[in-house]
Formats: C-alpha cells, sequence, structure tokens
DNA sequence: CATTCTATAATTAGGAG
DNA sequence: TCTCCTAATTATAGAAT
C-alpha cells in the first residue's frame, strides 16, 4: 500500500513475499491488540506459514488462543448462527458493496460519456457519424431537455424584468450573467450553467477553454438550485 | 486514525465503541485475507465480542478456523516453541524498537539543549544564574571545544595566505567568507558555521535573524567536512 | 537478509444526513 | 443506528543502506 497499489495475488517473488508476510503479519497483530483493547473485546490471531515448518505465530499467546477456542466451542449459538456469523457474511456484505460501487460507477460513466457526446456535437467538429444508436438517443435526449429548458428561460426572461423568486439571490445572479454575458462567442455556454451549478461562483468563466468546460461538466451534478428560472441540464 | 490520534484505550463510550468495533474488526478481517493471498499463508481471526451473547466473528470461517487449530496442535514443535512463537515475541521486539527510539530521541533533545543553551550564552542575554551543573558542564565543554577549534583556524590562517588543501573549493571558500566577513556585529557568528557545514552555500547569513541561526544550529549535523582547518562546533 | 527511510496507499475518527 | 463523506492518521512497498 505505498508506491504502489496494492493487487491482493500471491507474491511469487520468494524474498518479496517473506518480507511483505513479515511486514504484514506484525501489522496485522497491532491491529488486533487495538481492538481488542478499544473496543474490549477478545481477539485471536494465527498465523500459519506455508512450509510446516516455518514460524507459527499466534496472538496474543497460544495458551490465550487456546482459550479462546474453548470459549468458544462452549458457545450455545455456535453451530445455529455458523452461516450468520461465518466470514461468508463479510464477503456477501463486500460482494453487495462492491456491486452497488459499481452500478454507481458504470451510472456516473454512462452520465459524463454523455455529456461529453453533447459536448463534442456543440463545440466539436460535431461529427456523429459510426455512434451506436444508444448513443445517439442518449444525446437527443440531452438535447432536447436542453431545448426545453433554453426556451423555459427564454419564454420567462421575455415576460419579466424581475425575479419571480427572490429565495436565492447568488443564484439569481448567476442566472442573469449567464444569459447576459457578452463574453459567448460560440453556441450556448455550458460552461457558465456548470459553474454556476457547482456553486463556485461567477468567475472568468466567459474565457474558460474547451478542456474547463468539460472538466467542469463533468462534475457537473443533478438538479441545480435555480433550475426553476435558469437553463437546466440534465444528466440523462 | 483520522481527525485525532488514536489513543489506545478502553473506548467508555457506548455507541462509539460499537462503530469502531465493527469498523475495525472488518479492517482487520480485510487485513487478514489479504495477508493470506499475498504470501499464501494460513490466517484466522477469532473475534469474541464482550457480552457472552453478541456476534462472534471467525475468520475465514468457524470450520475452517477449526482446521487451523487442529493443524495447529497437531504440529510436534508447539509446545517446545510456545515462548517464541509468541505474542509475547512481539511485544517484546516491539519494546526493545521503542527503547530505542526513546534513547535516541532523548539523545537528540540532549544536543538541541546543549546548542541552544550555547547559543543563548553567546547570543542572548547571557544569564547562566540557576542552571543545573550538568548544563553547565556542557557548555562548558562545548565552548572549549568551539575555543580550541577558533585557535585552530586562527593559527592555520596566520601561517599561510593560500590553503593547504584544494581538495573541496567550495568549503574553502565557506571558510574564507566566514573569518573574513565584515557583517559579524558581536561575538561569533555560530550562523555563517552552520550554514556553511549543511551545505547550503554562502547566502546572506550575515543579516540572518537570531531564530534563523538557532535553527540552522539545532539542524547541524556533527562532523563538518572541512573541519580541518575551518571552525568545527560538536554536538556534545 | 535485516533495517531504516519515505512517498504513497489504505484505514478510519468524527461529523452529517 | 447505519451509511456516506472527508480529513488526518497509520500502514506499507520499494529503495537505499
Amino acid at each position: 500500500m505505498a508506491r504502489k497499489k496494492v493487487v491482493v495475488k500471491y507474491i511469487a517473488n520468494d524474498p518479496t513475499r517473506k518480507m511483505t508476510c513479515k511486514k504484514r503479519a506484525m501489522g496485522l497483530i497491532k491491529k488486533a491488540g487495538e481492538l481488542s483493547v478499544l473496543c474490549g473485546v477478545d481477539v485471536c490471531v494465527f498465523i500459519l506459514p506455508e512450509g510446516e515448518s516455518s514460524q507459527v505465530q499466534v496472538w496474543p499467546s497460544p495458551a490465550e488462543g487456546m482459550r479462546v477456542i474453548d470459549r468458544l466451542r462452549s458457545m450455545p449459538e455456535l453451530d445455529q448462527c455458523k452461516k450468520k456469523l461465518d466470514g461468508e457474511d463479510y464477503v456477501r456484505e463486500r460482494i453487495g458493496k462492491m456491486q452497488d460501487q459499481l452500478r454507481k460507477a458504470e451510472r456516473d460513466n454512462r452520465q459524463r460519456e454523455a455529456t461529453l457526446l453533447l459536448h463534442g456535437a456543440m463545440f466539436g467538429n460535431g461529427n456523429l457519424d459510426g455512434l451506436p444508436v444508444e448513443q445517439l438517443v442518449t444525446i437527443g435526449c440531452k438535447t432536447e431537455n436542453l431545448i426545453k429548458n433554453i426556451n423555459d428561460c427564454i419564454a420567462y426572461r421575455s415576460g419579466q424584468q424581475q425575479p419571480r423568486v427572490q429565495a436565492d439571490p447568488l443564484h439569481y445572479a448567476a442566472t442573469l450573467t449567464n444569459v447576459e454575458a457578452p463574453h459567448q462567442q460560440q453556441g450556448w455556454d455550458l460552461n457558465a450553467v456548470a459553474s454556476s451549478g457547482s456553486g463556485s461562483g461567477s468567475g472568468s468563466y466567459g474565457s474558460a477553454s474547451a478542456a474547463d468546460s468539460l472538466m467542469q461538466l463533468g462534475n457537473m451534478d443533478a438538479g441545480f438550485a435555480w433550475a426553476d428560472h435558469g437553463i437546466y441540464l440534465p444528466h440523462v
């Protein structure tokens, strides 16, 4: 866990493995001690190395280890609860969490991809040839939403000189600046939308590079506080 | 281990302790799994909470745990090696290391303290009243060394116009500057010695503040490369 | 090999929801 | 109480010694 991301896989190289084993065994035992003291629980760790002969480690001591085993054996619920108390439980939980994270990551990726595509279609060379149908659909969906929101915004701004809602002056100011900004050179300044949305204020968004704007689009959260009367760009 | 340095002591607060126990038990089990995979060793962890009834955790599984125990019991060297293989071993090792560190820290502190005292005596109000005898002795010792080295330096520079040794022109230049420097206002410019010694070149040491010079004295290593014909200020 | 050092990864305490 | 988040601490891989 240092200098390089850990990959949990048997270490083929012999001296490296031995070194790692020593370091990590010590770390594990230290952690076990901390857990037992901090939480007042009985903890016991057995480490039996590969060869039959090498250094076996038992913490806090073989005797204490046996005591723990006996206590465990004498517990009536052992057999009933085997499955629940098992490491299986932990493994299952961990798998579930990782699946959740995977789903979340996939969703995020889809969002970013779609935003990227949309941005490319609007600012880049706009080459949509050869894209899979789903992505075209996604772009179309995003674009429709965007147009709808732009229309809403225009309609609102044509009909009123003063804001309907005063609740959040800052956001309103951002909206004003956004629409009236003279810096816009080409198409819609998505960048301004993104930076207002993320609450980073009214920085020099007018002169931001395409790369900046992409980055900010990527970090954008769904649902701005000012979606009501601002430009709203939904994620999917 | 976050937001606050850990103090390994039973956590009295109930919800906190439970939370910590859960988190750390999970961490411990994860580490155990990593160790067993990375190094191909049998690892087994038992966690028996305080109350007789609460959730017992055995990793990788109670069955596997029993297998490990049996393997351990069947090992002939168990009884012979009990003491060696024990956690005691680990504890002893750890105590030894901490004692080493303590000794090292104490030595460092003594050095810093002595240097500080010397500096205070030379630049500060020079009030040595009420100091313990050992510290006076230390100062005296340091001062004698300093005087000796200064005398050597003067003797050498009186006898020669050109350096005897050309091996290290940079260091020699530092020495020259050091002795001839017109910036010195009061006493000996220890600061110049320290910065030359640490190899940081011939910066504006003449106008350095007392605080700077103290810092540099504190960081100074024993034994300069140019101790031969320069000013040498040993640590103790 | 065994230690020590150090940059970086991993763990986790405390707070928020 | 549980989960998620973040800042800060701790563990450790790799290199140097």
